[in-house]
RNA sequence: CGGGGAGUGGCGCAGCCCGGUUAGCGCGCCUGCCUUGGGAGCAGGAGGUCGUCGGUUCAAAUCCGAUCUCCCCGACCA
Protein backbone atom coordinates (compact mmCIF):
# COMPACT_ATOMS: atom_id res chain seq x y z
CA UNK A 1 0.00 0.00 0.00
CA UNK A 2 2.65 2.44 0.89
CA UNK A 3 4.50 1.90 -2.00
CA UNK A 4 0.98 2.45 -4.26
CA UNK A 5 0.86 5.39 -2.53
CA UNK A 6 4.08 6.61 -3.85
CA UNK A 7 3.23 5.58 -7.51
CA UNK A 8 -0.06 7.06 -7.04
CA UNK A 9 0.78 10.58 -5.64
CA UNK A 10 3.87 11.36 -8.50
CA UNK A 11 5.19 13.75 -5.74
CA UNK A 12 7.76 13.66 -2.91
CA UNK A 13 5.43 14.41 0.41
CA UNK A 14 6.04 18.03 1.68
CA UNK A 15 6.82 17.02 4.94
CA UNK A 16 9.86 15.15 3.36
CA UNK A 17 10.94 17.67 1.61
CA UNK A 18 9.64 20.69 0.75
CA UNK A 19 11.76 22.41 -2.12
CA UNK A 20 11.37 19.25 -4.09
CA UNK A 21 7.93 19.04 -3.16
CA UNK A 22 7.14 22.85 -4.17
CA UNK A 23 8.53 22.05 -7.62
CA UNK A 24 7.57 18.70 -8.38
CA UNK A 25 3.37 19.77 -7.39
CA UNK A 26 3.90 22.84 -9.37
CA UNK A 27 4.72 20.40 -12.68
CA UNK A 28 2.55 17.70 -11.95
CA UNK A 29 -0.28 19.93 -11.28
CA UNK A 30 0.29 21.54 -14.20
CA UNK A 31 0.67 24.86 -13.53
CA UNK A 32 3.60 25.47 -14.87
CA UNK A 33 6.51 24.03 -16.91
CA UNK A 34 9.95 25.14 -17.69
CA UNK A 35 10.95 26.67 -20.47
CA UNK A 36 14.28 26.17 -22.50
CA UNK A 37 15.60 29.47 -21.16
CA UNK A 38 17.57 29.66 -17.90
CA UNK A 39 15.17 31.00 -15.26
CA UNK A 40 11.96 31.34 -17.46
CA UNK A 41 8.81 29.67 -16.51
CA UNK A 42 5.51 28.77 -19.10
CA UNK A 43 2.26 29.51 -17.05
CA UNK A 44 0.04 27.00 -18.11
CA UNK A 45 -3.78 27.36 -18.38
CA UNK A 46 -4.92 26.06 -15.06
CA UNK A 47 -1.74 28.06 -13.32
CA UNK A 48 -2.63 30.68 -16.10
CA UNK A 49 -6.28 30.66 -14.82
CA UNK A 50 -5.35 31.42 -10.97
CA UNK A 51 -3.54 34.80 -12.23
CA UNK A 52 -6.46 35.46 -14.01
CA UNK A 53 -8.17 35.44 -10.86
CA UNK A 54 -5.99 37.12 -8.95
CA UNK A 55 -5.89 39.72 -11.68
CA UNK A 56 -9.11 40.20 -11.93
CA UNK A 57 -9.91 40.81 -7.94
CA UNK A 58 -7.23 42.80 -7.30
CA UNK A 59 -7.92 45.24 -10.49
CA UNK A 60 -11.48 45.79 -9.50
CA UNK A 61 -10.25 47.15 -5.95
CA UNK A 62 -7.49 49.06 -7.59
CA UNK A 63 -10.31 51.03 -9.69
CA UNK A 64 -12.79 51.11 -6.83
CA UNK A 65 -10.17 53.42 -5.04
CA UNK A 66 -9.95 55.68 -8.40
CA UNK A 67 -6.95 54.59 -10.64
CA UNK A 68 -7.00 53.77 -13.95
CA UNK A 69 -5.12 51.23 -15.78
CA UNK A 70 -2.28 51.90 -18.79
CA UNK A 71 0.54 50.91 -20.95
CA UNK A 72 4.10 52.09 -21.10
CA UNK A 73 7.12 50.87 -22.79
CA UNK A 74 9.19 47.80 -22.15
CA UNK A 75 11.89 49.48 -23.13
CA UNK A 76 13.56 51.68 -21.26
CA UNK A 77 16.61 54.62 -22.47
CA UNK A 78 19.41 53.81 -20.64
CA UNK A 79 20.15 57.11 -19.86
CA UNK A 80 16.46 57.14 -18.14
CA UNK A 81 17.36 54.33 -16.07
CA UNK A 82 20.86 56.56 -14.65
CA UNK A 83 19.05 59.34 -13.65
CA UNK A 84 18.25 58.13 -10.00
CA UNK A 85 21.61 56.53 -8.76
CA UNK A 86 20.34 54.87 -6.08
CA UNK A 87 17.44 53.54 -8.40
CA UNK A 88 19.96 52.43 -10.97
CA UNK A 89 22.93 51.01 -8.67
CA UNK A 90 19.52 49.11 -6.90
CA UNK A 91 18.46 47.08 -10.42
CA UNK A 92 21.60 48.05 -12.78
CA UNK A 93 23.01 43.71 -11.94
CA UNK A 94 19.46 42.81 -13.10
CA UNK A 95 19.01 44.67 -15.97
CA UNK A 96 18.63 43.25 -19.11
CA UNK A 97 20.03 44.90 -22.22
CA UNK A 98 18.99 45.65 -25.78
CA UNK A 99 22.07 46.39 -27.93
CA UNK A 100 20.67 45.70 -31.17
CA UNK A 101 17.96 46.25 -33.70
CA UNK A 102 18.32 44.07 -36.53
CA UNK A 103 21.55 44.07 -37.30
CA UNK A 104 22.35 47.61 -36.82
CA UNK A 105 23.71 48.70 -33.08
CA UNK A 106 21.50 50.55 -31.24
CA UNK A 107 23.52 54.29 -30.32
CA UNK A 108 21.65 53.86 -27.03
CA UNK A 109 21.02 50.63 -25.26
CA UNK A 110 17.73 49.80 -24.05
CA UNK A 111 16.77 48.35 -20.95
CA UNK A 112 14.05 45.84 -20.47
CA UNK A 113 12.14 47.16 -17.75
CA UNK A 114 12.76 45.85 -14.49
CA UNK A 115 10.52 48.26 -13.11
CA UNK A 116 8.89 51.23 -14.79
CA UNK A 117 9.52 54.39 -12.65
CA UNK A 118 12.01 55.84 -15.37
CA UNK A 119 9.86 55.52 -18.23
CA UNK A 120 6.98 56.61 -16.19
CA UNK A 121 8.37 59.33 -14.53
CA UNK A 122 9.77 61.02 -17.75
CA UNK A 123 6.23 60.68 -18.90
CA UNK A 124 4.76 62.29 -16.09
CA UNK A 125 7.04 65.38 -16.74
CA UNK A 126 4.67 66.08 -19.50
CA UNK A 127 2.15 65.25 -18.42
CA UNK A 128 1.58 67.21 -15.27
CA UNK A 129 1.87 71.08 -15.24
CA UNK A 130 -0.65 72.27 -12.52
CA UNK A 131 -1.89 71.22 -9.14
CA UNK A 132 -4.89 70.44 -11.08
CA UNK A 133 -3.69 67.71 -12.62
CA UNK A 134 -2.69 66.10 -9.55
CA UNK A 135 -3.52 63.27 -8.10
CA UNK A 136 -2.50 61.16 -11.34
CA UNK A 137 -3.15 57.56 -9.92
CA UNK A 138 -2.26 55.11 -12.96
CA UNK A 139 -2.02 51.50 -12.43
CA UNK A 140 0.06 48.99 -15.31
CA UNK A 141 -0.29 45.23 -15.57
CA UNK A 142 2.66 44.44 -17.27
CA UNK A 143 5.75 41.83 -17.43
CA UNK A 144 9.18 42.46 -16.03
CA UNK A 145 12.58 40.86 -16.34
CA UNK A 146 15.01 40.46 -13.77
CA UNK A 147 18.36 38.84 -14.19
CA UNK A 148 18.51 37.18 -11.23
CA UNK A 149 21.42 34.55 -10.14
CA UNK A 150 19.05 31.76 -8.43
CA UNK A 151 15.30 31.39 -9.89
CA UNK A 152 12.37 29.05 -8.21
CA UNK A 153 8.67 29.13 -10.60
CA UNK A 154 6.45 31.34 -9.70
CA UNK A 155 8.94 32.70 -6.27
CA UNK A 156 11.65 34.07 -8.49
CA UNK A 157 11.46 33.84 -12.18
CA UNK A 158 13.73 36.04 -14.44
CA UNK A 159 10.25 37.22 -16.36
CA UNK A 160 7.51 37.55 -14.42
CA UNK A 161 4.09 39.48 -14.32
CA UNK A 162 2.53 41.91 -12.16
CA UNK A 163 0.78 45.28 -11.65
CA UNK A 164 3.00 48.31 -10.86
CA UNK A 165 0.91 51.50 -9.82
CA UNK A 166 2.66 54.49 -10.14
CA UNK A 167 1.28 58.11 -8.71
CA UNK A 168 1.90 61.42 -8.20
CA UNK A 169 0.59 64.24 -5.64
CA UNK A 170 0.49 67.55 -4.46
CA UNK A 171 1.86 66.49 -0.96
CA UNK A 172 4.00 64.64 0.72
CA UNK A 173 1.45 63.34 3.33
CA UNK A 174 -1.13 62.75 0.28
CA UNK A 175 1.94 60.25 -1.05
CA UNK A 176 1.87 58.66 2.09
CA UNK A 177 -1.70 58.41 2.71
CA UNK A 178 -2.12 56.64 -0.93
CA UNK A 179 1.08 55.05 0.05
CA UNK A 180 -0.54 53.33 3.38
CA UNK A 181 -4.01 52.93 1.74
CA UNK A 182 -2.21 50.56 -0.99
CA UNK A 183 -0.14 48.27 1.52
CA UNK A 184 -3.89 47.77 3.46
CA UNK A 185 -5.53 47.19 0.15
CA UNK A 186 -2.93 44.51 -0.57
CA UNK A 187 -3.28 43.26 2.79
CA UNK A 188 -7.15 42.92 2.53
CA UNK A 189 -7.05 41.51 -0.38
CA UNK A 190 -4.53 38.54 0.34
CA UNK A 191 -6.19 38.26 3.31
CA UNK A 192 -9.94 37.69 1.96
CA UNK A 193 -9.15 36.29 -1.18
CA UNK A 194 -6.01 34.52 -1.08
CA UNK A 195 -6.66 33.46 2.53
CA UNK A 196 -3.25 34.26 3.73
CA UNK A 197 -2.64 36.27 6.50
CA UNK A 198 0.13 38.58 6.11
CA UNK A 199 1.72 41.16 8.72
CA UNK A 200 2.62 44.67 7.13
CA UNK A 201 5.08 47.38 8.18
CA UNK A 202 7.70 49.03 7.01
CA UNK A 203 11.04 48.05 5.80
CA UNK A 204 14.33 49.36 6.96
CA UNK A 205 16.79 51.24 5.20
CA UNK A 206 18.86 48.12 4.17
CA UNK A 207 15.75 46.71 2.98
CA UNK A 208 14.12 49.72 0.94
CA UNK A 209 13.23 49.53 -2.85
CA UNK A 210 16.21 51.17 -4.62
CA UNK A 211 15.10 55.19 -5.36
CA UNK A 212 12.20 54.64 -2.76
CA UNK A 213 12.03 57.32 0.54
CA UNK A 214 10.36 54.63 2.45
CA UNK A 215 8.98 51.12 1.44
CA UNK A 216 6.34 48.91 3.35
CA UNK A 217 5.27 45.76 2.22
CA UNK A 218 3.20 42.68 3.77
CA UNK A 219 4.88 39.15 4.50
CA UNK A 220 3.44 35.86 4.96
CA UNK A 221 5.10 32.89 6.77
CA UNK A 222 5.13 30.35 4.63
CA UNK A 223 4.41 26.53 6.14
CA UNK A 224 8.45 25.70 6.08
CA UNK A 225 8.62 28.53 8.29
CA UNK A 226 10.32 31.18 5.89
CA UNK A 227 8.96 34.21 5.60
CA UNK A 228 8.16 35.66 1.79
CA UNK A 229 7.20 39.31 1.02
CA UNK A 230 3.93 39.76 -0.93
CA UNK A 231 3.79 43.31 -1.99
CA UNK A 232 5.52 46.40 -1.56
CA UNK A 233 4.07 49.85 -1.62
CA UNK A 234 6.79 52.73 -1.65
CA UNK A 235 6.26 56.44 -0.57
CA UNK A 236 9.30 57.33 -3.62
CA UNK A 237 9.23 61.01 -1.94
CA UNK A 238 10.47 63.59 -4.81
CA UNK A 239 13.71 61.42 -5.65
CA UNK A 240 12.37 60.72 -9.59
CA UNK A 241 10.26 64.26 -9.48
CA UNK A 242 13.83 65.73 -9.08
CA UNK A 243 15.04 63.67 -11.35
CA UNK A 244 12.87 63.73 -14.48
CA UNK A 245 11.66 67.07 -13.73
CA UNK A 246 8.10 66.35 -12.88
CA UNK A 247 6.83 69.90 -11.94
CA UNK A 248 3.14 71.50 -11.50
CA UNK A 249 2.59 75.01 -10.55
CA UNK A 250 0.77 74.82 -7.16
CA UNK A 251 -2.25 76.67 -5.65
CA UNK A 252 0.16 79.53 -4.54
CA UNK A 253 1.50 79.48 -7.73
CA UNK A 254 4.45 78.35 -6.81
CA UNK A 255 6.69 75.83 -9.01
CA UNK A 256 6.82 72.09 -6.94
CA UNK A 257 8.09 68.90 -7.56
CA UNK A 258 4.92 66.14 -7.16
CA UNK A 259 5.10 63.38 -4.26
CA UNK A 260 4.93 60.19 -5.67
CA UNK A 261 3.98 56.66 -5.05
CA UNK A 262 4.77 53.53 -6.43
CA UNK A 263 3.33 49.40 -5.62
CA UNK A 264 3.41 46.12 -6.72
CA UNK A 265 2.63 42.85 -6.75
CA UNK A 266 3.32 39.73 -8.99
CA UNK A 267 3.22 36.31 -9.75
CA UNK A 268 4.69 35.65 -6.81
CA UNK A 269 1.84 35.23 -5.09
CA UNK A 270 0.74 31.99 -6.87
CA UNK A 271 4.03 30.62 -5.25
CA UNK A 272 2.68 31.69 -1.84
CA UNK A 273 -0.83 30.41 -2.58
CA UNK A 274 0.93 26.51 -2.90
CA UNK A 275 3.80 27.17 -0.48
CA UNK A 276 0.88 28.76 2.72
CA UNK A 277 -2.01 25.92 1.94
CA UNK A 278 -0.07 22.72 0.67
CA UNK A 279 -0.07 19.51 1.90
CA UNK A 280 1.35 16.12 1.02
CA UNK A 281 -1.40 14.94 -1.19
CA UNK A 282 -1.04 18.23 -3.13
CA UNK A 283 -2.10 22.01 -3.83
CA UNK A 284 -5.16 23.30 -2.06
CA UNK A 285 -6.70 26.14 -3.60
CA UNK A 286 -8.89 28.55 -1.59
CA UNK A 287 -12.39 28.84 -3.42
CA UNK A 288 -12.28 32.66 -4.41
CA UNK A 289 -9.48 31.85 -6.26
CA UNK A 290 -9.16 28.11 -7.52
CA UNK A 291 -9.31 27.77 -11.08
CA UNK A 292 -12.29 24.99 -10.71
CA UNK A 293 -13.87 25.52 -7.34
CA UNK A 294 -15.78 21.76 -7.71
CA UNK A 295 -15.14 19.00 -9.26
CA UNK A 296 -18.04 16.51 -10.18
CA UNK A 297 -17.11 12.86 -10.31
CA UNK A 298 -19.64 10.24 -11.23
CA UNK A 299 -19.51 6.85 -9.97
CA UNK A 300 -19.15 4.84 -13.04
CA UNK A 301 -20.80 1.21 -12.18
CA UNK A 302 -23.18 -0.60 -14.59
CA UNK A 303 -24.50 1.46 -16.63
CA UNK A 304 -23.87 4.89 -15.28
CA UNK A 305 -23.75 6.89 -18.40
CA UNK A 306 -27.35 6.42 -18.46
CA UNK A 307 -27.90 6.46 -14.53
CA UNK A 308 -25.22 8.76 -13.53
CA UNK A 309 -24.57 11.11 -15.57
CA UNK A 310 -27.63 12.95 -16.01
CA UNK A 311 -27.66 13.40 -12.46
CA UNK A 312 -24.35 14.82 -12.52
CA UNK A 313 -24.90 16.84 -15.80
CA UNK A 314 -27.72 18.43 -14.42
CA UNK A 315 -25.61 19.58 -10.65
CA UNK A 316 -22.75 20.99 -13.46
CA UNK A 317 -25.11 23.20 -14.99
CA UNK A 318 -26.85 24.49 -11.36
CA UNK A 319 -23.65 25.15 -10.40
CA UNK A 320 -22.59 26.81 -12.96
CA UNK A 321 -26.09 29.16 -13.56
CA UNK A 322 -25.02 30.52 -9.94
CA UNK A 323 -21.70 31.23 -10.62
CA UNK A 324 -19.68 28.18 -9.43
CA UNK A 325 -16.24 27.22 -11.67
CA UNK A 326 -17.41 23.94 -11.89
CA UNK A 327 -15.87 20.55 -13.68
CA UNK A 328 -18.24 17.39 -14.58
CA UNK A 329 -15.41 14.70 -14.73
CA UNK A 330 -16.96 12.68 -17.03
CA UNK A 331 -13.57 10.70 -18.33
CA UNK A 332 -14.54 7.08 -19.34
CA UNK A 333 -11.06 6.21 -19.00
CA UNK A 334 -9.97 6.77 -15.30
CA UNK A 335 -11.81 5.30 -12.13
CA UNK A 336 -13.08 7.37 -9.82
CA UNK A 337 -10.41 6.35 -7.08
CA UNK A 338 -8.20 7.74 -9.55
CA UNK A 339 -9.79 10.88 -10.19
CA UNK A 340 -10.08 11.96 -6.57
CA UNK A 341 -6.69 11.80 -5.97
CA UNK A 342 -5.94 13.66 -8.94
CA UNK A 343 -7.99 16.43 -8.40
CA UNK A 344 -7.00 16.74 -4.85
CA UNK A 345 -3.23 16.66 -6.24
CA UNK A 346 -4.28 20.01 -8.26
CA UNK A 347 -6.29 21.04 -5.06
CA UNK A 348 -9.49 21.76 -6.19
CA UNK A 349 -11.24 22.83 -2.94
CA UNK A 350 -14.21 20.74 -3.13
CA UNK A 351 -15.52 17.50 -4.66
CA UNK A 352 -19.14 15.97 -5.07
CA UNK A 353 -19.44 12.62 -5.79
CA UNK A 354 -22.67 11.34 -7.22
CA UNK A 355 -23.34 7.62 -7.83
CA UNK A 356 -26.58 5.23 -8.12
CA UNK A 357 -26.92 5.05 -4.21
CA UNK A 358 -26.65 8.70 -3.82
CA UNK A 359 -29.29 9.11 -6.68
CA UNK A 360 -31.39 6.77 -4.80
CA UNK A 361 -31.21 8.99 -2.22
CA UNK A 362 -31.44 11.95 -3.80
CA UNK A 363 -28.13 12.89 -2.48
CA UNK A 364 -24.13 13.84 -3.18
CA UNK A 365 -21.67 13.37 -1.03
CA UNK A 366 -19.26 16.06 -0.93
CA UNK A 367 -15.70 16.19 0.37
CA UNK A 368 -13.52 19.16 1.54
CA UNK A 369 -10.57 19.11 0.09
CA UNK A 370 -8.60 21.54 2.81
CA UNK A 371 -9.95 18.99 6.18
CA UNK A 372 -11.33 16.01 3.66
CA UNK A 373 -14.65 16.33 5.58
CA UNK A 374 -17.07 14.37 4.24
CA UNK A 375 -20.71 15.62 4.20
CA UNK A 376 -23.87 14.40 2.25
CA UNK A 377 -25.82 17.06 1.33
CA UNK A 378 -29.67 16.62 -0.56
CA UNK A 379 -30.03 17.60 -4.16
CA UNK A 380 -32.87 19.61 -3.49
CA UNK A 381 -30.78 22.21 -2.06
CA UNK A 382 -27.46 21.55 -3.34
CA UNK A 383 -27.09 24.54 -4.81
CA UNK A 384 -27.17 26.49 -1.82
CA UNK A 385 -25.25 23.97 0.03
CA UNK A 386 -21.99 23.98 -1.89
CA UNK A 387 -22.57 28.02 -2.25
CA UNK A 388 -22.27 27.68 2.16
CA UNK A 389 -19.15 25.13 2.23
CA UNK A 390 -17.26 26.83 -0.40
CA UNK A 391 -17.38 30.35 1.73
CA UNK A 392 -16.82 28.01 4.91
CA UNK A 393 -13.43 26.45 3.39
CA UNK A 394 -12.44 29.71 2.81
CA UNK A 395 -12.98 31.33 5.62
CA UNK A 396 -11.45 28.26 7.55
CA UNK A 397 -8.24 28.09 5.23
CA UNK A 398 -7.39 31.64 6.03
CA UNK A 399 -7.90 30.87 10.06
CA UNK A 400 -5.60 27.31 9.81
CA UNK A 401 -2.97 29.73 8.18
CA UNK A 402 -3.44 32.42 10.07
CA UNK A 403 -3.46 29.62 13.48
CA UNK A 404 0.33 28.28 11.81
CA UNK A 405 1.55 31.85 11.92
CA UNK A 406 0.70 32.41 15.72
CA UNK A 407 1.98 29.25 16.23
CA UNK A 408 5.09 30.26 14.60
CA UNK A 409 5.79 33.39 15.88
CA UNK A 410 7.87 33.96 18.98
CA UNK A 411 8.87 36.56 21.21
CA UNK A 412 12.56 37.15 22.19
CA UNK A 413 14.84 39.15 24.33
CA UNK A 414 18.40 37.40 24.16
CA UNK A 415 20.26 36.67 20.74
CA UNK A 416 20.88 33.28 22.16
CA UNK A 417 17.53 32.31 21.99
CA UNK A 418 16.94 34.05 18.64
CA UNK A 419 19.52 31.72 17.36
CA UNK A 420 17.93 28.48 18.88
CA UNK A 421 14.73 29.58 17.60
CA UNK A 422 15.56 30.43 14.47
CA UNK A 423 17.45 27.07 13.87
CA UNK A 424 14.67 24.77 15.48
CA UNK A 425 11.58 26.18 15.00
CA UNK A 426 11.73 29.01 11.97
CA UNK A 427 8.87 30.97 11.87
CA UNK A 428 8.51 34.72 12.77
CA UNK A 429 10.20 36.31 15.36
CA UNK A 430 9.35 39.34 17.46
CA UNK A 431 12.53 41.19 18.78
CA UNK A 432 13.39 44.39 19.59
CA UNK A 433 15.83 46.47 17.64
CA UNK A 434 17.79 49.45 17.59
CA UNK A 435 18.01 50.69 14.71
CA UNK A 436 21.43 50.56 13.83
CA UNK A 437 22.60 48.89 10.00
CA UNK A 438 25.36 47.70 11.90
CA UNK A 439 22.79 45.27 14.08
CA UNK A 440 20.55 44.40 11.23
CA UNK A 441 24.14 43.37 9.08
CA UNK A 442 25.40 41.13 12.02
CA UNK A 443 22.04 39.35 12.76
CA UNK A 444 21.95 38.60 9.02
CA UNK A 445 25.47 37.51 8.93
CA UNK A 446 25.26 35.01 11.36
CA UNK A 447 21.72 33.48 11.61
CA UNK A 448 20.23 34.44 8.26
CA UNK A 449 17.48 35.96 9.79
CA UNK A 450 16.47 39.74 8.47
CA UNK A 451 13.82 42.27 9.45
CA UNK A 452 11.03 41.41 7.22
CA UNK A 453 8.80 44.47 8.66
CA UNK A 454 8.70 47.23 10.84
CA UNK A 455 5.02 46.91 12.22
CA UNK A 456 2.55 49.72 12.84
CA UNK A 457 2.62 50.26 16.83
CA UNK A 458 -0.43 48.57 18.44
CA UNK A 459 -1.02 50.38 21.92
CA UNK A 460 -1.41 47.49 23.92
CA UNK A 461 2.32 46.05 22.66
CA UNK A 462 4.91 46.45 25.03
CA UNK A 463 7.03 50.05 24.50
CA UNK A 464 10.73 49.70 25.03
CA UNK A 465 13.15 46.40 25.21
CA UNK A 466 16.72 45.98 24.41
CA UNK A 467 17.76 45.51 21.60
CA UNK A 468 18.31 41.99 20.33
CA UNK A 469 22.26 42.66 19.26
CA UNK A 470 23.43 45.34 21.17
CA UNK A 471 21.16 45.43 23.95
CA UNK A 472 20.52 49.02 23.43
CA UNK A 473 17.07 50.56 24.84
CA UNK A 474 15.21 50.55 21.67
CA UNK A 475 11.20 51.13 21.26
CA UNK A 476 11.07 48.97 17.87
CA UNK A 477 9.54 46.16 18.02
CA UNK A 478 10.58 43.90 14.43
CA UNK A 479 9.68 40.39 12.95
CA UNK A 480 12.68 38.89 11.91
CA UNK A 481 12.62 36.22 9.99
CA UNK A 482 14.47 33.90 7.42
CA UNK A 483 13.05 34.73 3.68
CA UNK A 484 12.72 33.46 0.57
C1' C B 1 28.36 34.54 -8.78
C1' G B 2 30.99 30.54 -5.43
C1' G B 3 30.45 25.13 -3.66
C1' G B 4 27.98 20.42 -4.66
C1' G B 5 24.61 17.12 -7.68
C1' A B 6 22.06 15.94 -12.26
C1' G B 7 20.42 15.80 -17.74
C1' U B 8 18.90 8.61 -21.27
C1' G B 9 10.80 7.84 -24.96
C1' G B 10 5.61 12.10 -21.42
C1' C B 11 7.27 11.04 -15.93
C1' G B 12 10.64 8.30 -12.55
C1' C B 13 15.04 5.63 -13.20
C1' A B 14 19.03 1.53 -14.72
C1' G B 15 23.17 1.13 -18.04
C1' C B 16 28.56 4.88 -17.82
C1' C B 17 33.58 3.26 -13.42
C1' C B 18 35.87 -1.17 -17.21
C1' G B 19 33.85 1.88 -24.99
C1' G B 20 31.75 -3.31 -28.62
C1' U B 21 24.91 -7.19 -30.52
C1' U B 22 18.91 -4.48 -31.73
C1' A B 23 19.84 1.11 -25.27
C1' G B 24 16.61 -1.60 -20.86
C1' C B 25 12.83 -1.30 -16.62
C1' G B 26 8.36 0.78 -13.94
C1' C B 27 4.49 4.22 -14.60
C1' G B 28 1.98 6.83 -18.35
C1' C B 29 0.25 6.75 -23.72
C1' C B 30 -2.53 4.06 -28.10
C1' U B 31 -6.01 -0.33 -29.65
C1' G B 32 -9.31 -4.17 -27.98
C1' C B 33 -11.79 -6.89 -24.17
C1' C B 34 -13.23 -6.46 -19.22
C1' U B 35 -13.91 -3.47 -15.03
C1' U B 36 -15.32 0.94 -11.93
C1' G B 37 -18.04 3.91 -4.18
C1' G B 38 -10.11 5.73 -2.99
C1' G B 39 -5.14 5.62 -8.49
C1' A B 40 -8.39 -2.26 -11.35
C1' G B 41 -7.00 -6.62 -14.84
C1' C B 42 -5.50 -9.12 -19.44
C1' A B 43 -3.68 -9.04 -24.52
C1' G B 44 -1.43 -6.41 -28.38
C1' G B 45 1.12 -1.81 -29.89
C1' A B 46 3.56 3.12 -30.52
C1' G B 47 7.26 6.17 -28.85
C1' G B 48 14.79 7.42 -28.25
C1' U B 49 19.86 10.85 -33.34
C1' C B 50 21.15 9.01 -24.63
C1' G B 51 20.81 18.00 -23.32
C1' U B 52 23.93 20.47 -27.29
C1' C B 53 28.58 21.17 -29.95
C1' G B 54 33.40 19.40 -30.72
C1' G B 55 37.44 15.79 -29.87
C1' U B 56 39.77 10.70 -29.06
C1' U B 57 38.80 5.76 -31.37
C1' C B 58 37.94 0.74 -36.28
C1' A B 59 33.80 1.68 -32.75
C1' A B 60 31.07 6.56 -27.87
C1' A B 61 24.99 6.88 -23.78
C1' U B 62 29.90 5.15 -21.85
C1' C B 63 36.46 8.44 -22.37
C1' C B 64 38.14 14.00 -22.96
C1' G B 65 36.84 19.35 -23.69
C1' A B 66 33.42 23.24 -24.19
C1' U B 67 28.55 24.89 -23.65
C1' C B 68 23.23 25.08 -22.22
C1' U B 69 19.50 23.82 -18.66
C1' C B 70 17.68 22.03 -13.93
C1' C B 71 18.14 20.86 -8.54
C1' C B 72 20.46 21.64 -3.55
C1' C B 73 23.57 24.86 -0.19
C1' G B 74 25.57 29.94 0.32
C1' A B 75 26.24 35.75 -1.48
C1' C B 76 22.06 39.23 -4.30
C1' C B 77 16.67 40.27 -5.11
C1' A B 78 9.49 40.74 -5.97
Amino acid sequence: MNKDERLVKQIIPKSVDFSRWYTEIIRKAELADYAPIRGMMVIRPYGFAIWENISYLLDKRIKESGHSNAYFPLFIPESYLQKETEHLEGFSPEVAWVTHGGKEELEEKLAVRPTSEAIIGNMYSKWIKSWRDLPVLINQWANIIRWEKVTRPFLRTTEFLWQEGHTAHETYEEAQEETLMILSMYKEFVESELAIPVISGKKTEREKFAGALETYAIEALMSDGKSLQMGTSHNLGQHFSKVFNIRFEDRDQKLQYVWQSSWGMSTRLIGALIMSHGDDSGLIFPPRIAPIQVVIIPISVGNWKENVLPVAQNIESELKYIGVRVNLDAREEFTPGWKFSEWEMRGVPLRLEIGPRDIKGNHAVSVRRDTMDKEIISLDSLKQDVAEILKRIQKSMLEKALRFQLENTHEVQKFEDFKSVLDSKKGLIKAFWCGKQACEEKIKDETMGTIRVIPFKKDKEKAVGNCLFCGEKSDVLVYFARAY
